[in-house]
DNA sequence: GTGAAAGCGCTAACAT
DNA sequence: ATGTTAGCGCTTTCAC
């Protein structure tokens, strides 16, 4: 492993001079020709800088940690390539954590961060915001952004618009004709879901409609959630033309049971679902969705926590662009004449 | 940050009896009453160790790289939870690394390892293996394993047993009766296909069948590729009455594309998929597949890397248990009479 | 059985 | 404009 040592007794300079070039040092003058001697020094060494040296020196990793609530959901792709491609621009390694049902407080977090090899943490708490979890991490001390969720005004955070995104979802049944419009929500607590939900009925009181209490079934956000939201909403004396479900992954599932009990979409029933993702189209019929800003969002949360950790600034975010958008696929047809 | 130097001083004795008393170094003779004294006083003062001067000094970062062809792919989920448990256990940390199209010799993965970030990469090359950057990966000198792909007897390599799964796939559907079995197989020159092709062609030779060359759809592992082999086989003078599909994502595309045509699945074709995910169980059928041990790939594959790392040895191991096993769902159904 | 001290590779005062 | 040097926190050899 070649080290400034090395680069610096092949260019005929000290460490200092090697380290400052190579760091570009904005208050170092270094002569025209020795600054040359060195990256050419480098180059033919292949140098590359020791990061735990670095690390170690700096105490900064220069590293933060993505905490998602389940690593291989579809539903985050988007999420992390923006995080990565904005960490990547300031020089940062993004490392992954899975919750798997862990408190944000938890063992992985403290892990990381207690030994030094984390910077700061992107947390997305999952659906429902465990607050006690929450606390601790923020007790801890440690630089954290919560994804997804809010919690008060001293803790940094970055959501995306989830009203707006209800809003399209449900403007687009409307403009199909449907006026008995449901919805398939998360679990009671769940705070985006109530944003989407209050999204759904701002559209439909532009339209005179009010939200049936009886037409949203809080269930929750995995496909069996959404299987069960199917039934309740499908018992209703007067069910519903068309339903919004909360969430991708509960809208899969409450596309396989309404199919599955031989309603069919779009005929007898509509179905948009918020957030997308290329699951949406291995589907019969391909599932309407709701595109989400998740890559901006990524790189705002980044950004969010970059700032935290150099000038301890927090603050709130809601990333509005661009806006939610509507994909129509084959889960949503006009109402039957 | 309290350090090595804070919990000498609070238990009164030097900086090195209690690196050896906290790492219980077998070398260190230590006095009972002064271990204690250590322990208790760095648990008092919740002591971590600092990992970037750890690994300064040892020089090694006890991290190691997991590429992966696609972040966030259901198909890596508990091939992900493996290599972190085995990792875990030995007290190794985990960073992904998203190849997306990245040959596997690539940025991100000389990044990391040149900058000494990581101690060794655990590798999934993705379908189809490429040669060049594989071999400017050896070739570099990282301690490397190849997960689902194998290359030479140099370099290491863990593989699940793709003809195992290729065979009780086939087996699965000659039980249900089906004699007319086709092939949705990967890309020409993908080796795990390849494999489960060589599976499917045992299993009919051991029933007195030959697979009918036409019958073999080389498409590829994404959806898109399944809907273009099912179209493939359909147009086929005498189609099959059940089809194997080498891979799950393909699959979902496949079954789509049937149930889009109008073709009854099971009744008028079944339809199996080599993989298993949360995925199969969201389309209408749910979609029978062949679950592979992958938990148990990764920690195998993460054994191997750490044998490489602390002692030089490569070896290519065959993942074999527990053996692939059919998971029964509605996609597949007895031939009608 | 325990301590002193060197040094991993780097950065940033502080010299010159 | 460039060099010298003191550590960052840790492990480990050597000394007692």
């Amino acid at each position: 492993m070649v080290n400034l040592n090395e680069v610096a007794r092949r260019a005929g300079v000290s460490v200092s001079s090697v380290s400052r070039v190579l760091r570009d040092d904005p208050s170092a003058r270094i002569g025209v020709e020795t600054r040359s001697r060195i990256l050419s020094a480098a180059h033919e060494l292949g140098y590359q800088p020791n990061h735990s040296a670095r690390a170690l020196r700096l105490a900064r990793t220069s590293t933060i940690a993505l905490v998602l609530p389940d690593l291989t959901n579809v539903l985050f792709t988007d999420l992390l390539r923006g995080v990565e491609e904005a960490a990547h621009a300031r020089d940062f390694t993004v490392v992954l954590g899975h919750a798997e049902g862990m408190q944000p407080g938890g063992a992985l977090i403290s892990r990381m961060i207690e030994r030094s090899r984390v910077d700061g943490v992107l947390v997305h708490p999952g659906d429902v915001v465990d607050a006690a979890g929450l606390c601790s991490l923020i007790a801890s001390g440690v630089p954290a952004v919560l994804i997804h969720a809010e919690y008060g005004d001293a803790i940094s955070s970055a959501i995306v618009d989830d009203t707006a995104a209800g809003e399209v979802a449900a403007q687009h049944l409307i403009e199909l004709g449907h006026r008995r419009i449901a919805v398939i929500a998360g679990a009671p607590g769940s705070e985006t879901s109530e944003r989407r939900v209050a999204g759904v009925e701002r559209a439909l009181a532009r339209t005179g409609l009010i939200l049936d209490p009886a037409l949203v079934a809080m269930v929750g956000y995995t496909p069996d959630d959404g299987r069960r939201g199917i039934r309740e909403l499908l018992a209703q004396p007067v069910p519903p033309t068309a339903i919004v479900v909360a969430n991708l992954n509960a809208g899969l599932g409450a596309l396989q049971e309404a199919v599955g009990r031989g309603v069919r979409v779009p005929d007898d029933l509509s179905l948009v679902a918020i957030h997308d993702a290329w699951i949406a189209e291995i589907t019969a019929p391909q599932l309407t969705t709701v595109a989400l800003p998740l890559l901006k969002l990524g790189a705002v949360a980044f950004e969010a926590l970059h700032a935290l950790i150099t000038t301890g600034q927090s603050a709130q975010t809601v990333v509005s662009e661009p806006a939610p958008r509507v994909m129509v696929r084959g889960s949503t047809g006009p109402t039957r004449a």
